[in-house]
DNA sequence: AAGCCTATCAACCGCACACTC
DNA sequence: GGAGTGTGCGGTTGATAGGCT
């Protein structure tokens, strides 16, 4: 006969939290921790939801949260998190310490959001919109700054790319629904949709994993990616670079391709190679 | 000053998944 | 294997603050 609900909705509070209820939560959590958020507001004498309970923790009250504005850098961790996760905002909030899942959901939806289409790219997709992109012109400080952190610029010629197939993307909705070898030219150069991230073509430094890759490649868990330096020369798996030469995720020999300096490789049992 | 509009963000809702029995 | 339960996630809503006319 269906599921009960999660809680007597008749007898609970709604709404904006008070300071008082706020108090005795942090103060139950700090006694006997997280968790067991069905009994937590009866044990801790609040007229709550236990959801209600735990969005209010997670989402306000923890200790390790980290207030304010996000940064350039959280933002460009963000977008590329958002192309290779999709809208996996709690994937992504986990590459973002301090950061919550809703705040960036939130933040995408207010921000970001109006920034891609700004650049002319769908939000969703990452995609030029109408198949002709309008890359706003970094300055040339940011794209200097941006060369020596290996982070894209839209005016660099991105190899930008978001191929995936519905089986490949992180979550279906996302799925741009690009075929193989699908690109576009963007400024005169060619823009490269597979799913992956990248320095422009002309930048051929080696590649260094900063915090964003790092954090990107670690947000896809098990599946490893690729970083290559000048025309495919020096391809570097980055669990190498991050000290994971012999998991099984490491696939160092696997590209040779001079157009991607880092990209999504998938595990072996799910077909193998790079998308 | 008042009314309207827009942006922001906390909170809610419904669904899905994992786990237990 | 199926039902029940707990928890987490993503989409959406609603309150409020700030800006504009």
């Amino acid at each position: 006969m269906g599921r009960s609900p999660c809680c007597e909705k008749a007898h609970t509070n709604k709404g904006a939290w008070t300071k008082e209820e706020d108090q005795r939560l942090i103060a139950y959590i700090k006694a006997h921790g997280e968790g067991c958020w069905r009994s937590l507001p009866k044990a801790a004498g609040l007229l709550r939801c236990g959801k209600s309970c735990r969005l209010r923790w997670i989402n306000y009250l923890r200790p390790d949260l980290k207030r304010g504005n996000f940064t350039e850098e959280e933002d460009e961790l963000i977008i590329k998190l958002h192309a290779i996760l999709g809208n996996k905002w709690s994937l992504i909030a986990g590459r973002l310490p301090g950061r919550t899942d809703n705040e960036i959901k939130n933040y995408w939806n207010t921000h970001i959001k109006r920034k891609l289409l700004g650049w002319g790219l769908d939000p969703q997709t990452h995609r030029p919109i109408g198949g002709s992109a309008a890359f706003p012109v970094a300055s040339q400080q940011q794209q200097q700054q941006a060369e020596c952190n290996n982070v894209l610029l839209p005016a660099q010629a991105p190899t930008f790319s978001c191929k995936a197939t519905a089986a490949d993307s992180a979550d279906e909705g996302h799925s741009s629904g690009l075929v193989d070898d699908e690109r576009y030219d963007v400024h005169g150069q060619e823009l490269n949709l597979d799913l992956s991230i990248s320095l422009p073509h002309h930048s051929l430094k080696p590649a260094i994993p900063t915090a964003t890759t790092t954090a990107a490649a670690a947000a896809i868990g098990e599946e490893s990616y690729m970083v290559t330096g000048a025309a495919g020369k020096g391809a570097i798996c980055l669990c190498c670079q991050l000290g994971f030469q012999n998991s099984e995720a490491c696939s160092c020999q696997a590209i040779q391709s001079p157009h991607v300096l880092f990209r999504y490789y998938r595990p072996e049992e799910e077909g193998g190679q790079g998308v």
